[in-house]
This record gives C-alpha cells, structure tokens and sequence, in this order.
DNA sequence: TGTCTTTCTTGACATTTATCAAGACCAATC
DNA sequence: GATTGGTCTTGATAAATGTCAAGAAAGACA
C-alpha cells in the first residue's frame, strides 16, 4: 500500500484514529483526566515510514518518540558484520532511543521500519516543552520509563532461567501474530537463538506454531 | 564485625562518611546544585543489615530505597527450587524493587545482604514527598532511572550476542572484585551459566582470573 | 507468468553448555 | 585438631545449540 493514499480525507481519518489509538495508550499507562490526556497527544504529529526507512540510526542522534499507529519496527544494532535483533515493535507502542533522546548521546540502536509504518511523532523540541504545559508530565513520564525497565528486567530473566525454546513458547504465547508478519530470522535473533535453532523448534510436534 | 560497633561516635562518624558517598552519587548522575544534593540526601537515614538479612522479599511490598555505602546485595527469585540471580549489588549502587515501590504492587524480587550492610534509607512516604520539597525531583529521578534503563537493555545484548566465555570476561574486567567477594555460584548464575560452567571457563589458561 | 531474490528448512557435524556424581578445599566450630 | 557444612573443582556423559552447506519454498517485481 503507497504513501500517497495518506492525504486529503484519508489523512484527516488517520488522523483522528491515530489520536484514539495513541490518547488511549496514554490512558491505560497514566491515570489523568481526559484534558490532559489530550495535551499530550496534541503534541504529537502523525508521519509515515516506507518500508526499510530509517527511524534512527547509530552513531546518529535520536531526536523524537513516536508512537507505533501502524506497521512494525526493527530495534537491532550491527555487530562484528552480523545484525542483533534488540526488539520488534508493533503498533501501540513507543519507539525511541531513549538514552539518545534524554541525553542527546549518539544512538545506540538502529531503528528501521519492516513494513510501511503510521506513526504519531513528537520532536525533542515539544518534547522537552510538556514538563511547562503538564506539570505533571515528568512524573507520569518517570512512571512510564520504570514500567518499560519492569520489562527489560523480566527478559533478562528469561535469558537467566529459561531454554530456546521456553523462550520461544513464551514469545508465540504473547505474540503469536508476529510470526506471521516479520522474517523469523529476526525473531531468532531477539530471542537470542540462530534461524536454524528457531526453525527446528517450530517443527517438533509438541510446540505450537501457526 | 559486629554491628554493635556502629554506635555514638562510630555511628557519627559512619554517617558524616555516608552522606558525603551518597551526595557524591546524586552529584554524578545530576548536575544540581550542592543545597539540592544536601536536600535530597537528608531524606536518607542511616541503617544496617546484617549478613543474610532480607531487604525485600518477593510477594511482599518493598517501600525503601536504599544506597548501598558498605557492603553486598544479591538480588534473587526462586524459580522451581533453583534459585536465580538477576544481580549483586557493590557499594555506590542503589537497591530498590522499582516496580514494587513505585507502583505499591507485590516485590517481584528476593533482595538479601550477602554481607553485613551499610545503607542510607529513605522510606516511601519521603520518596513520595520529595517532589512536594524539590520540584525537579521526578525529572532527576526520570533521568536516572532512564540510565538504568539503558544498562539493562546492554545487559539483554550480551545474552544475545555473546557466549559465556565473553561474558565472563566483560564482568571480570569491569568488576573483577566481585570474584573475591561472593560465591561464585552466585556470579555464575547472574552471568546466566551453571556454576561447573563458570570454573571450567575460569581454569582456562587463555582467560584472566585473579 | 516467469525470474530473481530472499528466507526457510534440513542434514551432517562441531562446539558449547548442562547434568550428575565424586572428591578436594576451606573455614567455622566444638 | 577432628568434624562439619558449604563451596569449588573435576571427570564422564548427555543435551542443547551453533555452523556450514545445499536445496526448497515463498515473496517481490518486472
């Protein structure tokens, strides 16, 4: 599906979903009133990625979050010639190097759309102007950053605890659509496995799949 | 030693030393000015712990932040009878089950001295209230707990991309105390190998140790 | 539709890591 | 100074996972 098909009507349709989509994330993760919920999702731009643009790239500096409407991104960086797979984002989540953002270091990630992509997007300049409009902006930002580090302590542990392919029955358990939409290859790699372990994981009778 | 030793002028003296230790800390990661690190760490009170005592426990509700002046911390779950160590905490770190004392939710993690324990504690009402008293309180703390952030999701590419051998290495050269200072069955399960494993890797005469 | 390219699968084999069990070491204790 | 409990090491073996190479399948594109 072409870019150009985002404008006129269509534009103004996407644009008011996406404002949904995006103002009820932000009410899920932070209990606040509707007005304010709503400030914060007006700073936030819609803007499209074609297929294999890049988000951010490292070494670079990562000047926006963006808020996944549509599509998916690749979080991976290049090691030693071979790609590492950090993390596949889907819609209705965040995308960022968030250390490049808070602390305008270079990059650490490469972030690439695997598909063409729908995103609501707030540059660093609004960015750092809502703690002024939303006092309570910080807070609720804080919040939100140490829930996304719940997270990244609950992977750690799957490396600590369990096998590829426990690992793999809980990706597919959470995510079972994701396989049906990006390579496996990646998938391997973010569940920390080659394509071929993954792939004969997949098919042993005793493991789901499809 | 004994923690009767902690005591009248011993007791002084330990939390002159403490204060300056945790003021340097805020120092580092904040760049605010010396009232507001003195503010901040005068909501933080001395305490000990001694060797084997829990300063978290999982199902329970952690309600402290700790800075760590002396001593270790091994931060655990126990998992089909196998316990897991997710870290060791030195001195100069934090401890906290963030999830649990920001969100009032059940602790996800055993947090227990491996030593006896200097720390400086603030409770959650305090925490809660640092921000009434240091407006940019939730922004330094968003900060810091982004930084966090960051060291976990390295910690997740080391297990996508580098063997046990690589990781040995990377923990021995950054912190190569530790290895005399807990057992390494702890390390060894931290570094996500047996602890079988972990010696055979140590033996090698291609790999530094002690 | 056919061609080209990428991705997936499979087999044979190598390597890494885990498991189990026994003994060595070390430090605390009576 | 023997005993005990905990930890570390070592060996034998098994299991999990990686590597390389080839062919099959699936998608992309003209």
């Amino acid at each position: 599906m072409g870019r150009e098909k985002w404008s006129g009507k269509y534009r103004k349709e996407f644009q008011i979903c996406i404002m949904t989509a995006l103002e009820q994330n932000i009410n899920t993760h932070f209990g606040i009133p509707k007005d304010d919920i709503s400030k914060i999702a007006s700073f936030f731009k819609p803007e499209t990625y074609a297929k294999g643009d890049y988000f951010s790239k490292t070494g670079g500096v990562c000047n926006k979050l963006s808020f996944v409407q549509n599509g998916l991104f690749r979080i991976f960086v290049v090691d030693d010639k071979k790609e590492v797979t950090q993390w596949i984002s889907t819609p209705g989540y965040f995308i960022t190097d968030l250390s490049s953002l808070m602390f305008q270091t270079p990059a650490r990630w490469n972030i690439q759309a695997l598909t063409d992509c729908d995103v609501y997007t707030i540059d660093r300049d609004n960015y750092n102007n809502i703690g002024r409009v939303l006092p309570q902006w910080h807070e609720l930002e804080k919040r939100f950053i140490a829930k996304c580090f719940t997270i990244l302590e609950d992977r750690v542990y799957t490396f600590l605890s369990m096998t590829a392919e426990e690992r793999y029955n809980m990706l597919y358990e959470y995510n079972r659509e994701l396989f049906q939409q990006v390579p496996q290859q990646y998938i391997a790699s973010m569940l920390g496995m080659t394509p071929e372990t993954l792939s004969r994981i997949r098919k042993k009778p005793t493991v789901p799949r499809d």
